[in-house]
DNA sequence: TCCGCGTTTGGACGTAGTCTAAACTCGTGC
DNA sequence: GCACGAGTTTAGACTACGTCCAAACGCGGA
């Protein structure tokens, strides 16, 4: 992403960009892979080599309170991040841990609405198998 | 539960039963909390307290190998320990992070068959927000 | 009774993530 | 131009959760 669209975006979501913050959001926005803070820092740090582990946790984070990332817990042991924000469900492959995004509308959801016991503020459906070959 | 049906339920899905794997079985099985391996541990040590760690969580992967135990990835940081292995969907409190089961039925799922990109093995609805005072 | 194998144990180790205190950066006021 | 201060970054210590290891244990079978 072009580092202008970067710095703005950054600013609407009240975040003072930084060079650290700048390169932290070019490595994980846009990324479809759902990656790991492990997986951003050693991204981050082939362009910028002297960007701390700390700042590439802190800046995740930051990035995840001002809603510019999602923290979706679907994996044993790690935490994906993901730059899509907006509802959609996930289908991890049982072989590869990989994570797919997939679109609200490709599956209905009904009856969650009338638990008697929950109140109900957001929901995904959560799938698991094998991915095919040719998609 | 009582200790001669543990047994039994152990051998009928090919485990040795052991006093340790009892302690274990009788600390998880019928908990609908779903437990952390931090907590089942707890709650052993009272009745066992020579009970280790690792037997612990050698135990509970053990029964997961199984079939006795599913383990579930919903909250970020820790692995929850379900005794209900038949399917079903999850609420997850946004306040105490408490996991609740929901029944299968109590909600409808359509689509998730005619994704052509993947072959959807097993699937659940994660559902998060608060939980009703009065169930 | 003795043997052997599966189980258990404590502690070392690994990994993901947070915390801390010092150093740095940069805009502001003088 | 310079000093200040708020916010940011840094390295490394620290914590939490989980696994691994080698030695000790214990129980069933000959």
């Amino acid at each position: 992403m072009l580092t202008e669209k970067v710095i703005a975006l950054l600013r609407e979501h009240g975040i003072q960009p930084t060079p650290q913050r700048i390169a932290v959001a070019q490595g994980v926005l846009g990324d479809g892979t759902h990656p790991s803070a492990q997986r951003v820092w050693e991204r981050v740090r082939r362009r910028r080599p002297a960007v701390s582990r700390a700042t590439v946790y802190n800046t995740l984070n930051l990035f995840a309170a001002k809603g510019l990332l999602k923290v979706q817990a679907l994996s044993e042991g790690t935490v994906a991040f993901d730059p899509h924000v907006a509802p959609h469900h996930h289908f991890i492959d049982r072989e590869t841990g990989a994570i797919f995004d997939v679109p609200w509308d490709a599956v209905q959801v009904s009856g969650q609405a009338s638990l008697a016991a929950f109140e109900v503020q957001e929901y995904q459906v959560v799938m698991r198998g094998r991915k095919r070959r040719r998609a």
